[in-house]
DNA sequence: GTTTTATTGTTTCATATTGTTACAATAATA
DNA sequence: TATTATTGTAACAATATGAAACAATAAAAC
């Protein structure tokens, strides 16, 4: 990670008391997941996040954050939050973190200030994806949502409000095609929406809800070999 | 207005690059309005806004601002996007209103930068506020969300995101109750639903939705005078 | 007083949506 | 060829919604 440190943070270049964090869901086919970076030797882990530079607008910020983080271009990105509680202030939890990776708290003074944080949740293609850490964290991994380790500052509001959000856009937008890959059968959209739901679903209704809402092509056969009678792969229509 | 430029603008007292704008609707029985200020001697309208303190919440930030503008205390009140753009951004605009009110655009350099905002919408009974502007406006009234003037930067698409979201939270949220006075009758309410919708409404249907929600308390009956039945008053449930 | 008028509250019926159950189809295996 | 597990579809009931009819009633007209 070492060579990271040098892309670092000049102060000027970053629009102060600002930041984003983003909550990237992935869908491994059965769990709902989400990133989660671990700060070098502190035992603190975060939500992946950025500032956002002078020029550069909020939004494109987060999409550039993300590719880094991700390697995914074009990810389905949405603003659903900005965080600007007082708890989110404490100089000490960012000092620890410079001091952690050797960077000095002075020079960089401006990081241990108050941040106001918009969120942003990104819905991806759990399998194609390359997590890549932070400059100050060396590891980042994807966690079950209803297992993930304490986060600081207020992250776990923040991966709350971000859950809330999806659930309630959930028929509305097409969250399941971001979640899966091109072609897949009823049964994994049905266990996207019940991992994000948190419950389970009827098969046939949800099936029948589905095929109504003239959203999905349906494709050849998947054979998987099981002694059963195997199910149409869909895709979503383009 | 000349008293408000004393409590003016301490530039350190501020986050920099931090503002928020507010969209307060309110509904005047049969519109649905919401408050725009014009900034002294230039024609421009805009969103009534403000900044946030070093030591103070986003969200009580938010609060005072308002109180500040309409008299009124416990708004519903809803964050619901913040808006990062570059066409936010253009100094000159800034300095306009600054100069038209004899304020040195020097002193006040920060005001210049680049803000990023985020906005909330209040819904507000219409009848008891009592407008006030800003210290940099002369005036702040009442406009039907249908004729509005044309807004300075990105306020028009701050207006429309707000009410695309109010009407997402039409059937979720207590939206009539924060818009009509304690008693209302059943008409009453359609014609807020009918505003922020912008459609006509099925008189029987929508009695019947509302009265199974069960949030509804039904109180004595209001002779209005005219030559038919009397409606029945209805509240909210606490 | 009686009739008329406008509006409101409720009921009814048709239609659409959703929940539940049943059943037929079928890919591999025994 | 029968068995097994799973999928697609159909059938029926329960619920919600849209549209229309109908009954109630406050004030004004007569």
């Amino acid at each position: 990670m070492k060579e990271n440190k040098n892309q670092l943070l000049s102060p000027a270049e970053y629009i102060p008391h600002l930041a984003f964090d983003s909550v990237i869901f992935g869908f491994n086919g059965r769990e709902l997941k989400i990133l989660v970076l671990e700060y070098h030797n502190t035992g603190l882990f975060a939500l992946p996040g950025g500032f956002v530079k002078h020029n550069e607008t909020l939004d494109t910020a987060v999409k550039k954050g993300l590719e880094v983080r991700t390697g995914i271009k074009d990810v389905y990105l949405e603003q659903f939050h900005t965080f600007g509680g007082l708890s989110r202030f404490q100089p000490e939890i960012m000092k620890t973190i410079l001091e952690a990776n050797h960077i000095s708290s002075v020079e960089n003074e401006w990081m241990l200030k108050r941040f106001i944080s918009v969120a942003y949740y990104a819905l991806i293609n759990f399998t194609d994806v390359k997590p890549t850490p932070d400059a100050l964290a060396d590891s980042i991994d994807w966690y079950a949502i209803d297992s993930l380790p304490k986060l600081m500052l207020d992250h776990q509001d923040i991966v709350n409000k971000a859950l809330e959000t999806l659930r309630e856009n959930l028929d509305r937008k097409l969250i399941g095609m971001n979640l899966l890959p091109n072609k897949f059968t009823m049964k994994d959209l049905q266990l996207v929406y019940e991992a994000i739901l948190g419950t389970k679903l009827e098969r046939t209704a949800f099936q029948r809800k589905m095929l109504n809402k003239d959203i999905l092509v349906r494709h050849e056969k998947l054979f998987s070999g099981g002694a059963h009678k195997a199910p149409y792969l869909y895709s979503f229509k383009s």
